[in-house]
DNA sequence: TGCTAAATAGGACATATGTCCTTTTAGAGT
DNA sequence: ACTCTAAAAGGACATATGTCCTATTTAGCA
């Protein structure tokens, strides 16, 4: 995590998500610019949040740790989205895990600043509310869809979540298979399983293995396969 | 529904669930009382809510229709909870279908009465907040293992759930199977499938079954089967 | 009471997925 | 280049669940 400082930047983000104007000036003089590297933690299960973050730029990957050590794919965000809402609001500390997918840049709020100016600003609160029956929203749409879907499907979505960037255009078309089998826990599957769809998909010509590396070879199939995209 | 006007009780209620004298005394002043009998629903998918509702008392059941036409079962609300929150203050029409499992009390604050107070009462903003991320939370929690455990531990969550009322009491024991359809359907599993899982349980003498009703009959096992209740 | 339609239960088989192992491959180090 | 080890791939079989169909029961009604 890089602080940047960078006041026309910080501006011209907030424009671009519209977000000047609608805090009060407080809320607003106490924001303040951050980058993550690509594959680097934005916050764990466990920690306790210095500050609330609103992404403004790139993707991240929120997961979960469940009881047996597992790990399991929650979803994907891109901008607009908050992070630290719950743990700064409501819950102490964090309960899933987030992960930068790309370079990133998210906007934070210091948790003091929080407390001495954001908590008491109407519209903050509000802009909060409702990114947070977003989340709620998108989420119970994903997770209903989850029980109701093959493996085939929610991977094929989570090539074509992973491949995309938030604009559609297609950011990566190799996958390095970190490992494979926390894909597969991410899916909620066990490897051999995951192996299986994929030697399916690569038959199908809609993926090529080589070397511990996966290369999306037709992302539009994978979209059709993926039912409009459970992950995003 | 039936609104009630019963300051007196609205103060007990208020009382018992920590509700006095957080909010502001404008948004005090614009709640009002409202039951629902057993089996009505509270609010329906498309349907544009007049009011901001808190559940103070019986247990509700959330389901989401899924584009197939299906329902499947979110997870079950006890006191103290919010409905309409999302609807409110994000998106426009209830995702969601609400249904009181038994008789419930809820207090409502009507829609013009947030514009007019609540949405610029910081206190009350936090609590809605602090809700709705414990929804989050819960919600992200149960459909995590929800993807992991198999139909028969979910259907003796959903039997727990519905048996125990909020103070953990065994409540009722016979369950109208207003059709074992819909419970499958809320289980995200098929008719067939429940049919076979409550074999099961009757031949191990958790359940019985006659002329269409379920009698639970051994709820301590169940909950050992259920593995912490997921949809509580 | 007997008849019929709908609800319920269950049989047979197919598919999705899990578990456990074995084989193959890719790289690191010599 | 050779060997060794860990990652990756995949075979074999078991289990969970779905689909389709048939048998049985229930409940209303003639």
């Amino acid at each position: 995590m890089r602080k940047i400082h960078d006041p026309k930047a910080l501006r011209s983000l907030m424009d671009e998500h519209q977000l000047s104007g609608i805090f009060d000036e407080k809320t607003e003089a106490a924001m303040e610019l951050f980058a993550f590297d690509k594959g680097e933690m934005v916050c764990s299960v466990g920690d306790r949040l210095e500050h609330l973050f609103m992404l403004v730029k790139g993707k991240i990957k929120i997961y979960k740790v469940l009881p047996n050590g597992k790990a399991i794919l929650i979803r994907f965000y891109n901008p607009l989205s908050t992070i630290g809402d719950l743990e700064m609001l409501g819950e102490l500390t964090v309960k899933s895990s987030v992960e930068s997918v790309n370079d990133t840049l998210f906007i934070g709020i210091k948790q003091q600043a929080l407390v001495d100016t954001a908590y008491n600003d109407p519209a903050f609160l509000r802009f909060i509310i409702k990114h947070l029956a977003h989340k709620l929203h998108t989420f119970s749409n994903a997770s209903s869809l989850n029980l109701l879907y093959p493996v085939e499907t929610r991977f094929a979505s989570y090539l074509v979540s992973i491949t995309m960037d938030e604009n559609d255009q297609t950011q990566i078309e190799e996958i390095k298979t970190a490992k494979l089998t926390e894909i597969a826990e991410m899916l909620g599957t066990s490897y051999r399983h995951l192996n299986r769809v994929i030697s399916q998909f690569a038959a199908a010509g809609l993926v090529e293995r080589s070397r511990g590396s996966l290369f999306v070879k037709d992302i539009n199939q994978l979209k059709k396969l993926a039912n409009g995209n459970l992950y995003s």
